[in-house]
DNA sequence: GATGAATGAGTCTTCATTCAT
DNA sequence: CATGAATGAAGACTCATTCAT
């Protein structure tokens, strides 16, 4: 019985954890990268369950070991190239509140129409990550605070905002922090379904249809 | 040579599709019911992935086999039980906007209200199982096709009011069809957020944001 | 992004523990059967971490997936095929002492003789299994549970006969139990080293010494 | 096309075996020195396949590619560290020869005593690495003869003295060479049962009995 | 002399689905 | 009608070893 050229270990009783990889050296920050690229490639094209650890290896060209050497996990990775995503739509939206703030000297119904049309932009940055997230929203507790910890920045904003022009005595509301979070789910969510989900109807009009809503709600002299 | 044991055809070969059966005596709709409520209760305890056909087939009571009889596959299963789910959805908000009608002499105020209120209580009816629709939503075309469909009753619904109050004179939008759909996705979306995300939001305040904000949507002399 | 033909879920988190099938048809008893004949082939030829899963399935005629229908684990099956050969041991040592026991009436030397043959013998039954055994024995406190109650089934019968021994005054020694520890460990010792472990060593005088050492330390008489 | 990163040649494909340094300057031999100290720790804490090379260079302070400049092989680390271990033990049994020798004037009992008690002492050192030598015994030819070699060591000083004690005439058996091996072996077999296998038994009784039992195998006038 | 990044063959295991009985 | 035994493709992940820098 003498002894084989020696095969990797079942995934038994591996004591301490296997260490990640922190990229110290250029090259090993580069293959982290193209790993991310990679994985954020396949899972916008194929979905998060229809892609292998081998696939990614393949698109990045690196060995699947590789793909371990610097991710705990396939989830691992989709939380990063998530993270990202989400940061990405994120910072859109806060830039269209911006937008809209210099915009025409700061009219509050521009201001609306600016973060409405902004949030819907941000909807076709990677869709196909964005259906992924909504896909483990309800599903991984993880993925959901980082999401929300993130969505949060966005609703920072919109009450940093409000809270202006409630001084500014313009605002008709009182509790501002719930009114954000009402209105941006509300928009988040009217976007997603018309653009992720490719609803037949007509996005222009449920575009005006939220930021006249949200106009309403929010402005006592709003007609 | 040893006999080998049978070996079914692998899944892909599959050339003549199999006849499901269609019950028709008493025992066999008796066991696709069965099957059903099993896998309701699966997939709303496990989720479905973690849902196999063999659990579904023990809590039924009945062989593996016998559940490929009745449904095609296990996909199919969650399509009918998640079709019920939607639809007791829909029509808890549909008696939502009943009973708003009927309360206070049609208070559009109230109305509202009241379907808020439904569309927030719905939410408790199988969470496992709305958790698993929007899982599934942007990632199945046909699931959300079955999905929208039952939501267009609902949507149809609020038309069908809000066509009464405007001949009334009391609404201030023209597009109903619009308005609905951006109302009711609103108050989806808030309130599944609230109660399947389990959030750390006052849901009280939230849904009485949501409905101020349609009602300040719809109505001209709400203040 | 339709649905891919489903594929086999990923290790993750099945919440119910796979059922094991308890056969209660011929066929399935016969697979059962079948797994454990190749696998005990696979382990004494190969060694355990050198036989796969797969080369088990292959010799058993069978799906890889049908071995796990039956056993949770590769050491589950190890666990059974072991105890088996275990057992196979003990029962010829058990014999070895009854053998001696109704042989030359009883004469104690004979006896003694018998049973150290009788453990020399049962080396060759399965030495790769034998050789497995020493081998998971300090590594697994479960194998080395089920070992060890096997052995003491083998203890117990040399108690027995020590004790009639001892009422029939021909012993020297008190401590029945913990001799037939020492007596068995000690002659399983040599044995294996021997036989198992192919020393260079002349078995039969180590055999004969071992007996005469066991006779010394058991009977007074003895010179 | 992207550059493909270096692929090193699978582990089959080496052709020219790779040259192991043999440290000669003071640092290199304490680099090799220290890999050797964490193995030992490694290994002796997890055990030989949960031992990594990884892990090993980790605790040693140096990088993977380091340990492969000094061994060709995990194996090779094993093989060097646990040879230190059986030497270690070796030396106490001789030790505890000697010391028997010493003691009391040479009484013969006493002798038998001290050596059994250093056995059982010796299965103190290392208990992690004696239970890896019995996991490899049976397995690994190299490890056995090695192991052998050293055991070879102890069972020529029990030689000697009973060669001696021969001479003084106070042996009733003739093949000293066999009876020390199957002294040797029972004694230690006992030992590591009972130490490293750490078995519900009460260690002291079966200590004075194996001494017992070598007693009356060896000298003819011990009762 | 040393580093640590990269390799990839090879494991175990799962489970939707089929079909002989 | 029902059963439950059998299938096997496919996936995630490991780690000893190599070699470019």
């Amino acid at each position: 019985m003498p002894e084989q050229p020696s095969r990797p270990q079942p995934r038994s009783a591996r004591v301490s954890p296997r260490e990640i990889r922190v990229p110290q050296q250029a090259r090993s920050r580069r293959t982290r990268e193209r790993t991310l690229e990679a994985a954020a490639a396949c899972f916008e094209e194929l979905g998060y369950d229809e892609t292998t650890t081998a696939e990614i290896a393949r698109r990045a060209g690196i060995a699947v070991g590789s793909v371990y050497d610097y991710f705990t996990d396939k989830r691992a990775i989709l939380l990063e190239v998530l993270r990202d995503t989400v940061e990405a739509v994120a910072n859109i939206v806060i830039q269209g509140l911006d937008a809209g703030e210099r915009q025409r000297d700061g009219d509050p119904i521009e201001l609306v129409r600016s973060l409405v049309h902004h949030v819907f932009h941000a909807r076709r940055v990677n869709p196909g990550m964005q259906r992924i997230l909504w896909e483990r929203f309800f599903k991984d507790p993880e993925f959901r605070a980082a999401t929300i910890a993130i969505e949060d920045r966005v609703q920072g904003a919109i009450v940093s905002t409000l809270t202006e022009l409630k001084a500014a005595d313009r605002l008709r509301i009182d509790d501002v922090t719930t009114a954000a979070y009402v209105i941006q789910l509300s928009i988040e969510w009217v976007s997603s379904r018309l653009i992720l989900g490719e609803e037949g109807v007509e996005t222009d009009n449920a575009a005006e249809a939220a930021a006249d809503m949200v106009c309403r709600f929010l402005f006592s002299d709003y007609m």
